[in-house]
DNA sequence: TATAGAGTTAACCATAAAGTTAACGGTATT
DNA sequence: AATACCGTTAACTTTATGGTTAACTCTATA
């Protein structure tokens, strides 16, 4: 097994641990489907060093771009986030309240 | 604001990209108030190689230790954890069925 | 008091990460 | 056909990360 569960929960929480990466992400949540440009304008940084932050989340698998015509559009994949919160859900109980854990027995 | 939310959720996301990290935090879950060579000894890595990644740990909040004698001890503290996985919570809809999403709103 | 044990610090190395500028390749537009 | 636009690649620099070994401090014990 190549892609351990391991490496991926690396890859993602490596990919969430830039505050740039994050605010790309927090973006396409907003509004899915933005292209290169369009998110790399408010980003007070070069255009490619905003190509290496998509390089890192498309790597984790947070996003997916679409090339047509000469733009290229990125759509938020949200799905190894629920990994990385399962991981989390663990240690819930070392920090929650009543309401908290109620919801992560919901879960099971 | 010198420790801003940003910076907080750097330094845990970060902490959380490494398994020999996540695999600490792990024991602490299991056992809390190991010792640091309790924690190294089933990790093929020496000594000072596990130090520093306590140190990461604590730097995030996430372990604290207390010296007796000549033993330290770790303990977890699982809080800076709720931030980040208040943060992916954000994303839950992207990815979640329905009874994630009830685990969501339970916790409003 | 000598020795062993638990933890730490320092110095070093290799690689990866995060940014830059400059040059380039397709696709539109005029 | 020339030009502008969108995105990419390459080459480079700086700093951070993750590991090593060696030497050291402090505490406990024989």
């Amino acid at each position: 097994m190549v892609n351990s569960i391991h490496a991926t929960l690396d890859r993602t929480f490596s990919a969430l641990a830039d505050p740039t990466r994050r605010a790309l992400l927090a973006r396409l949540g907003e509004q899915d489907g933005l292209s290169v440009s369009e998110l790399a304008r408010p980003i007070s940084m070069s255009l490619p060093a905003v190509m290496k932050h998509l390089d890192v989340l498309s790597d984790a698998g947070l996003i997916t771009r679409t090339k047509t015509g000469r733009t290229v559009s990125c759509r938020l994949r949200a799905a190894p986030m629920e990994e990385a919160m399962r991981w989390l859900a663990h240690y819930q109980k070392f920090w929650s309240g009543s309401l908290d854990r109620l919801a992560t027995l919901l879960e099971k």
